[in-house]
DNA sequence: GCGACAG
DNA sequence: ATCTTGTCGC
C-alpha cells in the first residue's frame, strides 16, 4: 500500500485500549498547522451540478495533453492542487447486517473531476463512536491507493481533530499517508461551539473548543469550527457542518478550504461527488 | 450510576 | 451508515 507511516497502521486484532493508544500516537504524529502553501483560492470549485442525472465523466487527461480539446474558456490548470473527496457506502448481508465498506474517492483539479476510484473491504469491527477510523480507514486507504493521482488535500466525511483523542478519521487517514487532510462532519462528536449554532446565516462560523471529553487537549483549545455552509433565506433549518483539521492544516485554513469547496450545496463538492460515486460503486459491486 | 457519542 | 415515496417549502 506504500503508506508514509505503515508503523501507525492498525492491526485488525487490536483491543479497544490498544486502538485508543494508537490514536494518541497518531495525534502526536499529526500537525495542526499549515506547513504547506495550499491556498483556498487555488482549490475553489465553482460549478455545482445536480447529481440526479448522474456523475459527470472524468476530464480526459490524454485529450488535454494532445491539445485536442476545443472551445473557448476550456483552459485548465494542470498544476493546480488535486483535492480528493472520500465517502463510504455499505453492503449488507442477507440479514441486512453491514458486511463490507465501499469507499469512493473522487479527485478534482481546477474545479473538475479528473478521476474516480473505489474499493470494497470487509468490515472488521462494529461502529463505535471514537473508533470510526478502525472500521472505515482501511477501505479509504485502499480507494486512495487505486487513484493514479496523488491528492494534495483529502476531504474526509467525519471528524479530524474534533475527537476524544484528537485523532478522528481525517487525522488517521492524513497521518498514515502524510497528506494534508480536513474532516467534514454533519454532527458534532465532542467539543463545544463558542456560540449557539441555531438559525445562522450562510457563511457564519464559530470555533469549536475542547471540553472535558477531549482527553488530549487543554479545555478551551480551538479544535475546529461549526460552519453554516448553506442556508435558506426564509425557512431556517439547515444544520451547520463541523469542520476540523485532519493533518497539516490549521483549524482556520480548514474552514477556509471547505468554504472554497462548497458551491451551492450544504456539502463541499468533493464530498458530494464521493457520496454519489460510493452509491454507484455499491450498485456495481452488489 | 448517568450522560453522550462522527459514520 | 441503512431501510425508502411522497411531500412540504423555497
Amino acid at each position: 500500500m506504500d503508506l508514509a507511516r505503515p508503523d501507525l497502521r492498525p492491526d485488525p486484532s487490536l483491543s479497544r485500549a490498544e486502538m485508543e493508544d494508537l490514536q494518541r500516537d497518531i495525534a502526536a504524529a499529526a500537525t495542526f498547522d499549515d506547513d504547506h502553501a495550499l491556498d483556498p483560492a487555488t482549490v475553489a470549485i465553482d460549478g455545482a451540478p445536480p447529481l440526479a442525472d448522474g456523475l459527470p465523466p472524468a476530464r480526459d487527461g490524454a485529450q488535454e495533453r494532445l491539445g485536442t480539446e476545443s472551445g473557448a474558456g476550456d483552459d485548465h490548470d494542470p498544476d493546480a492542487p488535486v483535492v480528493a473527496g472520500i465517502d463510504q457506502a455499505f453492503l449488507t448481508d442477507r440479514d441486512d447486517a453491514p458486511d463490507a465498506a465501499v469507499s469512493a474517492a473522487v479527485a478534482f483539479r481546477d474545479g473538475d473531476v479528473i478521476e474516480y476510484a473505489s474499493a470494497t473491504t470487509p468490515l472488521s469491527i462494529p461502529y463505535v463512536p471514537g473508533l470510526l477510523a478502525f472500521r472505515e480507514g482501511d477501505s479509504i486507504l485502499a480507494a486512495l491507493d487505486r487513484l493514479d493521482a496523488d491528492p494534495d488535500l483529502l476531504i474526509c466525511d467525519g471528524s479530524g481533530r474534533i475527537h476524544f483523542r484528537e485523532a478522528g478519521l481525517a487525522t488517521h487517514v492524513g497521518v498514515l499517508r502524510d497528506a494534508p487532510s480536513v474532516g467534514v462532519a454533519k454532527n458534532l462528536l465532542c467539543g463545544e461551539p463558542d456560540e449557539p449554532t441555531d438559525e445562522r446565516p450562510e457563511g457564519w462560523q464559530t470555533p469549536v473548543r475542547a471540553d472535558g471529553a477531549v482527553t488530549t487537549a487543554e479545555p478551551g483549545t480551538a479544535i475546529g469550527h461549526a460552519f453554516q455552509s448553506r442556508q435558506y433565506p426564509t425557512s431556517r433549518r439547515v444544520n451547520p457542518l463541523y469542520v476540523s483539521p485532519g493533518h497539516r492544516v490549521s483549524a482556520e485554513t480548514a474552514v477556509d478550504l471547505v468554504a472554497a469547496l462548497c458551491a451551492g450545496y450544504k456539502l463541499p463538492e468533493p464530498t458530494r461527488f464521493a457520496d454519489g460515486y460510493a452509491d454507484t460503486a455499491k450498485r456495481n459491486a452488489d
